[in-house]
DNA sequence: TGTAATGTTTACCAGTCGGTCAAATTATCC
DNA sequence: GGATAATTTGACCGACTGGTAAACATTACA
């Protein structure tokens, strides 16, 4: 007899590896748009070119398929954060974050979404990581902020609504697009939308937290 | 016979009122948290306490229930922006934008997510409201922020991203709670993060838009 | 108070949901 | 090439989905 589930082989087959891969693939499609609730299994399986089934045989329930999914994505997710650089010049890293967070927007949007879905219905699959590895990692860099606030850098502001303001004003761009899209219209949405954002929010930003003199 | 659907009467009975009332409330509580597919006409019956079919005689569909109660919450939800005066100082039209819409994240969470949760999903249901009178009261305000910056009267910036910029840090607060309160933790997340956030984006906009001297 | 209109419920339907199972098919390796 | 393990499928299950039909209960009003 063979072992029942593929996921509990030792040595993954270059099958495992290439259909597992497909159906986050197309899980990944399906769940951002829908959140986990509004998804179903056979949405995915059209999606994937599988049957439902075959997807099962890999991913033994749909919050399988969510978690590692989840799993897959919250790494790269932080990586931009994680980039933040306590020893650059604190310009330059909050210029170059909010970049590449918009960048992140514009290229990976479903991954965006994803997100979004799971902590707007309350976070019941990542609350875990949201309260662990997140928080952590944010608590970090507020500090760095902290201390360059503290140092004259910057002004000083509150560190974890910078944060969470950087947060929402580029993945809005990502999880509200089709809002963006309609609010601009033709003649401004089209291709320059992420570049308008970019320059708007490096202004705002740096202006915003530039240090002002006494008054 | 009797008319076979409460909504065709002419005249709204008192028990109508109190009813679609209930279960409209209901319905925010349900489709703000799962969204459209993802929400029940069982749970939403199970909120309001009345029996399924019940909900069904006084809106024919689950769609129907929807759409009632985007229209019904639509026109508040951009009463803020609605209130932008153009007569008004710049500095203080936006720092009482963003004070509106704070107070609006912290009152009606439930409002906000319904519509996260819709655009988030592509907007099936709203595209018209997104391209028709939330477009048209966006241009109109655009244009006033446009006419401030070209008087001098703040920093020359792209109106349109600094309403997204708006939206999107305001509503973060609702939509995201579950993400803030996890990073903030418990000992900065008590009730104080309105007071906070909006200290920070008060100073954020304020500063980052205030008219820089020519270097 | 009677009666017609309004409101509510029980029972039900067809389609979909997540998931199982055993049989059939394919890949792997000696 | 054949045995064996890995993969795929169709048929199926019970629970749930949005929605209906008709009997029943309540209200409003002359």
């Amino acid at each position: 007899m063979a072992i029942p589930r593929a996921a509990k082989t030792q040595r993954r087959t270059r099958i495992q590896e290439e259909k597992e891969e497909k159906i986050l693939e197309a899980a990944l499609d399906v769940f951002s748009v829908s959140g986990f609730r509004g998804s179903t299994i056979d949405q995915i399986a059209d999606v994937a070119g599988m049957s439902k089934p075959n997807l099962l045989y890999y991913f033994r329930t749909k919050e399988a398929m969510h978690r590692a999914l989840i799993d897959r994505v919250l790494y790269t997710w932080l990586e931009p954060l994680r980039a933040f650089d306590a020893n650059g010049n604190p310009e330059s890293e909050i210029r170059s974050y909010i970049r590449r967070k918009l960048e992140m927007a514009r290229d990976f949007p479903r991954e965006s979404r994803l997100f979004a879905n799971e902590v707007l219905q309350g976070a019941p699959h990542i609350e875990d990581e949201l309260k662990g590895p997140l928080k952590d990692l944010v608590d970090e860099k507020a500090g760095v902020i902290k201390a360059w606030a503290k140092a004259g850098k910057i002004a000083k502001c509150d560190p974890y609504h910078l944060i969470f303001s950087i947060w929402s004003t580029t993945q809005h761009y990502a999880d509200f697009d089709v809002q963006v899209l309609a609010v601009l219209g033709q003649e401004h949405g089209g291709g320059g939308r992420f570049e308008d954002a970019a320059r708007f929010l490096e202004q705002l930003f740096i202006d915003g937290l530039r240090v002002k003199p006494a008054s």
